[in-house]
DNA sequence: CCGGGAGGAGGCGCATCCTCATCGTTTCGT
DNA sequence: ACGAAACGATGAGGATGCGCCTCCTCCCGG
């Protein structure tokens, strides 16, 4: 892992950068406010460790800074003052944690290791075929670069196709999936109506709703022509 | 936000859940280590508070059974030991913040706040969507240069639309959210109604509540137009 | 005692759903 | 090869569920 600290005075820096080295991450030291605004421009970190009191621009103004070009990347703040108001406005600036000088080695590593840990991306839970992309979280649905409007049902119905391109799937199970089991189900020509609503919206992608004959109905992407 | 409080000091608790509370949060209080171990085995939390000497079952061991569970929700202890290896420890089970008691009120809202935020991803406390500005820490909520006045349940429905714009929540999901499982919840006609009123109030700005029929509502931001 | 927030009741309007009826198409039997 | 029957596509229109809005009540804090 990449860790940038930002801290003036020399014994901490460099028992804190060995600290780390000993167990395996990189550290970039840095001891002027300015230039450690600079850096943070253009390097991206795992973790950026931050004291407060620091020549050229202090700990806060750099948080800030970093915090309104957008990034998220987890700050811990190194402060020698304690009052609740400091370490209160700190966290709120955007800071992940703090910690007051002095402090034990040990803790600064849990911390450390706390807020390194904690990093995890968001899946996201796309679906496509063809060109056809229906984001299930938004509910909705693009042909190319195109938002088609689909009602609930047609949502439902073209989740279930696509899931499995190449599947075939009766109209019993789609009726099934789409509406309960226990139910009072619509008929047959429901699932027919819904198909070629489908088709008319989906009409022009790189993919479509082929119908078997005799069993059901299956999602068949290809290429353009 | 929901939140779960295990600590068995009636007036601490109290105090805790009434602050919370106030500023929009749903809380979940119990006093007893072995009832919120059975609570978190099928609830989820997006903050858990926890007081390290409890009876029935330390916080320690909660802790660790929750994270033998594979949950990542975020943990804040409270320890009246005040031992460095005491702290190490519980920042290495996986707690992600502690408090040592007695603790200022501001602070433990503070670390609170950070710890909600990071679980979604975001530095700031700051909440944009289109040229909606929402003001995590102050509740207050701005559309370009104008100061909107928001209730409490309002602001609190805004933010959690705002926190993933493009995503669809169902009204099951923000009454959820807005308030406990276990309280009497209102109707859905509530989430009806504050989505009428926040409409309203942010009429104008480059943002939209969204309504997707039969699925929920979501948050457009969208250019001038 | 008053003002404002919270949220229940119920009516209105429309998007969505689904049935019915019709028309086109494929697949057979002869 | 021809016609009939089964199957699927499509259009129209009625029913209704869903969402929105307008009162109105209750409750809490000042």
């Amino acid at each position: 892992m990449r860790i940038f600290l930002v801290e003036d005075t020399r014994d901490v820096g460099e028992a804190i950068v060995e600290h780390f080295a000993r167990i395996g991450h990189v550290v970039d030291w840095e001891t002027d406010g300015e230039a450690a605004a600079v850096t943070l421009d253009d390097t991206i970190y795992d973790l950026i460790i931050l004291d407060v009191m620091l020549p050229g621009q202090s700990g806060f103004s750099i948080l800030h800074r970093l915090r309104a070009t957008g990034s998220t990347a987890p700050v811990l703040m190194l402060t020698a003052r304690s009052e609740v108001e400091d370490r209160v406005s700190a966290l709120d600036i955007g800071a992940d944690d703090y910690l007051v000088k002095p402090f034990d080695f040990r803790e600064l590593e849990a911390r450390a290791r706390a807020l390194l840990r904690r990093r995890h991306g968001e899946a996201t839970d796309l679906l496509e075929c063809g060109d056809i992309c229906i984001d299930r979280s938004a509910r909705a649905v693009r042909v190319g670069q195109r938002e088609v409007h689909l009602t609930r049902r047609e949502v439902t119905l073209l989740e279930i196709l696509a899931s499995r391109p190449g599947r075939v799937f009766s109209k019993e199970d789609l009726l099934d999936q789409v509406f309960g089991f226990d139910e009072e189900a619509p008929s047959f020509n429901a699932v027919e109506l819904y198909i070629g609503r489908l088709r008319k919206k989906l009409h022009g992608a790189r993919a479509e709703i082929v119908t078997v004959r005799g069993f059901g109905y299956q999602m068949v992407p290809h290429g353009p022509s």
